[in-house]
DNA sequence: GTCTATAGCCGGATAGAC
DNA sequence: GTCTATCCGGCTATAGAC
């Protein structure tokens, strides 16, 4: 806490979280970071041996805000369907930044899968914690193999990124979010069918 | 026809269009298609002025290849419904590859949407083109708003490539596939009850 | 802990011999 | 048309002064 240099080291990681987005991992140096928060370049290996080390802690930083956001949603919101959709009503509330440059972990598992083994499988992990917060929500609901639906959700998701960015289409987006919810409300209903 | 230079052309868009889609555009080099094709690295520029000039080849070389896997569907499938089960069915065709490296025109319009403007609209061309020819068929389906169902096809095709190829998850690609498929069915089937 | 200077490499692009 | 040699710049990473 004391440290000096925590506070630099977390300008880097917030600097390279924002520029990864925007830009790509392999398309960022450390230039464009040192230039973003103003630390020179030969001091970033100070807190980081290798620029994959930053990659890592990167990809922690938006695993745990991840995590926090989705521990805000289950204390605001009791019912596991209404937590569903504000997990997807994330799509409109980033909106811009998804037309804009896609999605900040769809697009980096992507742009990693190019890479080496060691880079793909680190890609995995925030995707691993969405996947099995949406999964403990759906089995909450009733719903049956809720593992498979969290990962139908995530793939609509994902998809309906890919081609409002591809083709800068807002009205694709707000249309699938709707469509997306009342999937959600008709899972949500069809277990009680099913149960019965 | 007659140019000795044609085939040396073709050779190094060929290379570089399976460069791009395994390790992607930025990560290709000239040495990478060099090694790729024994042509020597300053050669390159009696054929294309500059890199960008190649990727708008191999994007023309995509559309021209879509564009003709298309019309072969349409010639050997006489009923729309069919047609698009056909296009779905390249998720199964192609599942090793999607599951490497994703999908050669969504990975590459995701890695093209971080870049300059003029690169970001280049990628549209090859999904529009599938767009189109998926939009004409839900049409001679009898689907109403085909434009829009055109979009949710190749939204869903892409959002299960996403996560198929982020967690290797060749399980997740078929089961997905079958979903894809029953979901075209029920398009057909709906306009039926629709129109009546 | 902070910063400058620079090594060492590889990228795209060019010039010009053959 | 084909190929070699090379320029110039940017990259990650390192060394070492302060």
């Amino acid at each position: 806490m004391g440290k000096k240099g925590e506070d630099n080291r977390q300008r880097i990681i917030d600097a390279a979280d924002q520029l990864f987005f925007k830009r790509g991992f392999n398309q960022t140096s450390f230039q464009d970071i040192s230039d973003a928060t103003g630390i020179p370049r030969g001091n970033f290996y100070y807190y980081f041996k290798t620029k994959e080390d930053i990659l890592d802690a990167v990809l922690q930083l938006r695993r745990d805000m991840f995590i926090d956001s989705l521990k805000q949603i289950e204390v605001n919101t009791g019912n596991p369907l209404e937590r569903l959709i504000k997990l997807a009503d994330m799509l409109d509330v980033n909106s811009d930044d998804i037309l804009a440059s896609g999605c900040p972990i769809g697009s980096l598992s992507t742009e990693l899968a190019k890479g080496t083994k060691d880079l793909q499988e680190k890609s995995q992990v925030v995707f691993q914690a969405i996947k099995q917060w949406a999964s403990v929500q759906f089995s909450a609901m009733g719903v049956q193999r809720s593992d498979d639906a969290a990962m139908d959700l995530l793939a609509w998701m994902q998809g309906v990124t890919v081609m409002a960015c591809a083709f800068k289409d807002v009205a694709f987006l707000q249309r699938s979010l709707q469509e997306l919810k009342q999937w959600l409300k008709q899972k949500a209903h069809s277990k009680v069918v099913e149960s019965a």
